[in-house]
DNA sequence: CGTTTGTCTTTTATCGACAATAGACAGATT
DNA sequence: AATCTGTCTATTGTCGATAAAAGACAAACG
């Protein structure tokens, strides 16, 4: 296999998606459009529904014959792509298994456990190498770092700094920054999410992620927001992860997020910081709780 | 070919220097260590020593016959290593170049053009996206951001928190801190090279980055030491090719670095904040003004 | 007994090949 | 006239193969 067929498999599965609601297909560009992906990918779909029986597809004539059913889906394990893949099995081996500091990281043994070639390893070991876990000796093996207390006090420590600049650059943007709207959509799921919070405490991973990404766009930096990646990263292994208590914690967070948005709002410098501090306070301590 | 040695190249050549003074090779691992190698080079290297006639070897018993002559050595354009060479080769196409922002990059073209295989392009490109200059749309090309004057905003932005952040730090490290030394070491450099500007001042370069890594390790952080990374290519590239009053220019900063030491030694955090806040000023409008 | 050497195995760096995907362009359709 | 489709080409993502380099281990040496 040269290379996979992720992209039209997660594409297929999203159209059956937009079947299941209308039985309109609409103009080749515009499904591509619609799904993110090239006409030569469009119409691979195209023939595969009607391979499948869902479809009768004569150059614009297009019609649907039935709805999609459970069935007809690619099943989720072959929509992911490689390097998700390669991600999701690195991040169990270093975080959950027994991976000391130090440890070495053999390319062709990750490749061989993962059912893949070298190249794909080393392109994300490469790609994965910025987030300050592993480091490579030319020529030789990729060192493991470790996900230990002193990589989370660094990583916090640049967090904050950067986290700080952007939450005052968020206070400066105008008015009518569409930034504003977000944040008042972002405060109603929280809202949302702790008025239900038995239910929907696991909601807060992604919701965590969306505003503080927000807030970082404010630096209108590239440095400053791409090292939310980072950031991001540790936290959604980190929750994924520790459990413990995690009803609690995220609706501790949820509420500092709110009053953090408030002191945004506020436009009061003095109040953001005071805010922002706080929050970011009680992220590091959760973060630092989890590794000792 | 399916790798280069250049690694045996290189290390052949420096150990040719190491001949030149001395007329007495150590044992194969210690040899190895001294040129930070394995000791499979090591061997490959007394193997070459032997055929063409500087040495007979013998398990223990290795004999220099002469000295190295120039046709000994290999030439250095084999003892580079391919990211090396990939790396100035992308650099004075984004630099020099009519490289217009929003450009597309072609990993095949590029790997035509250089000779090289595409994975290597590939790999090269992984790692140099941390520098913010590129950008890639999966399953597509990469993008070109460009070398502009946004880039060295937002490049110095981040710079001048970190610096001034380890500036802080280095000035708590304990008296018998290796630092201090290197920062004595380092200064006497720069009243070698300001004795002396005229011939010298292409000297600053390297002594620049010397001087900023120093104080950036300061941080015990390791983003702000990688960041560094990103710092140091971008200036060493713009000195490469600005060249405009580069004396008056380098003799400057090294005043300012100067002023800079002297305060980290006096460790008051006003004055150290007032002198490096004023070099990387300068720093800062010495870069901008090679954009435009 | 601690190194050093001889020999062998394993891993990395790099290439070329090929399927998946993107993308270009001319002719067809509304 | 604008958009869509058919067809074709170019590029990306992934693999396996291979030379260079690292590294393991036992026998030899001092």
């Amino acid at each position: 296999m040269a290379k996979q067929n992720t992209v039209f498999k997660d594409a297929f599965n999203r159209c059956l998606k937009l079947l299941e609601q209308t039985a309109n297909l609409p103009s080749e560009p515009e499904l591509g459009a619609t799904l993110g992906i090239s006409r030569t990918t469009v119409r691979a779909i195209l023939t595969r529904l009607e391979e499948v029986g869902l479809l009768t597809w004569e150059k614009r004539r297009k019609i649907v014959l039935r709805k999609p059913v459970a069935a007809d889906y690619f099943p989720t394990e072959e929509t992911d792509s490689l390097s998700e893949i390669i991600e999701r099995s690195f991040m169990r081996r270093i975080l959950a298994g027994g991976a000391e500091p130090g440890m070495q990281i053999n390319e062709l043994e990750l490749a061989r456990e993962i059912g893949i070639g070298t190249t794909s390893v080393r392109e994300f070991l490469i790609r994965f190498s910025r987030f300050g876990l592993i480091e490579k000796r030319p020529n030789s093996h990729w060192v493991l770092k470790g996900f230990t207390r002193d990589f989370a006090l660094e990583l916090t420590e640049v967090r904050e700094m950067f986290e700080l600049r952007s939450a005052t650059a968020f206070a400066r943007l105008p008015e009518d920054h569409p930034a504003w709207q977000e944040l008042d959509a972002i405060e109603a799921v929280h809202h949302a999410i702790l008025a239900d919070i038995e239910n929907r405490y696991r909601d807060f991973s992604e919701l965590d992620e969306r505003f503080h990404l927000l807030v970082h766009r404010a630096s209108k930096n590239r440095f400053i927001v791409d090292f939310y990646d980072v950031i991001a990263i540790v936290f959604h292994y980190h929750y994924q992860w520790n459990k413990t208590n995690a009803r609690e914690r995220n609706a501790r967070a949820l509420e500092e997020h709110l009053a953090y948005i408030a002191a945004l709002r506020s436009r009061d410098p003095i109040e953001i910081e005071l805010a922002c501090r706080q929050h970011l306070k009680s992220a590091r301590e959760t973060l630092l709780q989890s590794i000792n």
